[in-house]
RNA sequence: CGGGGUGUGGCUCAGUCCGGCUAGAGCACACGGUUCGGGACCGUGAGGUCGGGGGUUCAAAUCCCCCCGCCCCGACCA
């Protein structure tokens, strides 16, 4: 991570030019987070986690209409519950944080900072489940986790992450299965509704599922330089974290049973997928219904005389738009111009200009982020200025949308051949028909460094030939590089 | 952990090769004034253990040795 802090006049990189740049200099200048003094770890800044706010916000309504209750669980996992599931205790220990010491004293038992919470959640339930009428446990915590990670990016990869996870436990398969689609529906409804970014949901292959499950089902998105972002992730654990943690019930026949858990979790990392994917060399676009800021207000004022004028129009915005989140620019050390630009990188979707000339013809200024230059301007009228507002503030959520789609269609390609899919690999994605080994996917990956992302919920049906290998293939694939 | 690079005010860097005045510049910051509808300007000022330790020398940011941090490339990844 590079410490460098670029000065507020100096322009952004430029996206085409050097994309993972613009990346990391855009959320230090637009303060949404910061270097720790501890390698890989981020500060997130108040204007990030105001941002972050709005996504728990978001996401944990749809938790909670769909019957789910957050708690919290520790911090500290005891290391042999880690060791109880085999394949988790394989993908986590080479990033696992470990406390051997504690109060001065050396530990009897080395304890883990949390990578994820399945083993000790798993060992709650098991004290809590005794009949099938304890079930289903529905829970959701808000947490930070910590995994060793080698390469770090603010947001996409850093050692310690904020997110939920949610932990599900069932009476029977098929439960556990609708719960597991029922959250992935919701990761896509609040990515594309709340956040317009279109991704794509879709089963992981083995080789690329979460450690310890039996299927992993994911969202992905694709980011201005049409890499992949795996954006959150829906798990169906079947019953193999219940047989390690013995979480187990009787049946409606007195019969005792193992039970079918899930886990789920989406993180800070959605930030990075909301900056890579609206983004622009102008800096931020930040989606109305998640900004923190939804309309910043630029009063235009050279003296105390169109101070009078202006201030008082501003007051009655405030009172009259006092459902939107607002911010008043009233800085009086740099101009209008310096705030136009500073707001725009920041990302705010929607800017209203007040100053003389509007109070003279009794309107407002108004400047969508999403549309540059002159052209996204507009005067409104003062009357029923708040549905004016609202409407613009739709319009500008349903054309980030339609934008983000849009560039990801343009670079979704289905290859004829190997060597296509190779060339499509450089600036997109490739979808096509994959028979299921293992051995296939390896050979792309050493091929292009492109990764399966996903195989897609929506898919063509009927069958064709696998792009690698020929033999007959049931499922179409996403295939990409990815961060 | 392997390969490469780098470390000088808050930030970007010059100075290092070839040792020598009080270590500079731009931006940012503070104060004063003029400005203000698309990144203003002038003036004044504050701010430095030159990554750390040791050595050579009359003299070290500069030369030598050791250590540390960070960045890029690879193995690993929500």
């Amino acid at each position: 991570m590079s410490e460098q802090k670029p000065t507020s006049q100096e322009k952004l990189p430029l996206q085409s030019e050097n994309f993972s740049e613009w990346y990391n200099q855009l959320i230090l200048r637009s303060e949404l987070a910061d270097y720790a003094p501890v390698r890989g770890c981020m500060v997130v800044r108040p204007y990030g986690w105001s941002l972050w706010e709005n996504i728990q916000q978001a996401l944990d309504r749809r938790f909670k209409a769909t019957g789910h209750s957050n708690a919290a669980f520790p911090l500290f996992i005891p290391m042999s519950f880690l060791e109880k599931e085999k394949e988790h205790v394989e993908g986590f220990s080479p990033e696992l944080a470990v406390v051997t010491i504690g109060g001065g004293e050396k530990l009897e038992e080395p304890l883990v900072v949390r990578p994820t919470s399945e083993t000790i959640i798993g060992y709650m339930y098991s004290k809590w489940v005794r009949s099938y009428r304890d079930l289903p446990i529905l829970i959701n915590q808000w947490a930070n986790v910590v995994r060793w990670e080698m390469r770090t990016r603010l947001f996409l990869r850093t050692l310690e992450f904020f997110w939920q996870e949610g932990h599900t436990a069932h009476a029977t398969s098929k439960e556990a299965m609708e719960e597991t689609l029922r959250i992935l529906e919701i990761y896509t409804r609040f990515a594309v509704d709340d956040a317009a970014v279109p991704v794509i949901p879709g089963r992981k292959s083995e080789t690329e599922k979460f450690a310890g499950a039996v299927n992993s089902f994911t969202i992905e998105a694709m980011m201005g330089d049409t890499k992949a972002l795996q954006a959150g992730t829906s798990h169906f654990l079947g019953q193999n974290f219940a047989k390690a943690f013995d979480i187990q019930f009787l049946d409606e026949a007195n019969q005792l049973q193992f039970a079918w858990t899930t886990s789920w979790g989406l993180s800070t990392r959605f930030i990075g997928a909301i900056i890579m994917t609206h983004g622009d060399d102008q800096g931020l676009r930040l989606p109305p219904r998640l900004a923190p800021i939804q309309i910043v207000i630029v009063p235009i004022a050279r003296n105390d005389e169109e101070k009078a004028k202006v201030m008082p129009v501003i007051d009655r915005l405030r009172q009259e738009l006092s459902e939107f989140r607002i911010k008043v620019d009233d800085r009086s050390e740099v101009t209008p111009g310096f705030k136009f630009n500073d707001w725009e990188m920041r990302g705010v979707p929607l800017r209203i200009e007040v100053g003389p000339k509007d109070v003279e013809k009794n309107v407002v200024t108004t400047a969508r982020r999403n549309v540059p230059g002159k052209a996204g301007k507009s005067a409104l009228g003062m009357e029923q200025l708040a549905a004016q507002v609202g409407d613009l503030l739709k319009d500008i959520q349903s054309s980030m949308l339609a934008r983000a789609s849009a560039f990801r269609d343009e670079h979704i390609h289905e290859p004829r051949t190997y060597d296509e899919l190779k060339s499509i690999i450089e600036d997109g994605w490739a979808l096509s028909w994959w028979c299921g080994s293992s051995e296939c996917e390896t050979k792309i990956k050493e091929d292009t460094k492109a990764t399966l992302r996903c195989l897609p919920m929506e898919q063509p049906g009927g069958s064709g030939r696998c792009i690698v290998c020929g033999q007959p293939a049931h499922e179409k694939a996403y295939f990409a590089r990815a961060y």
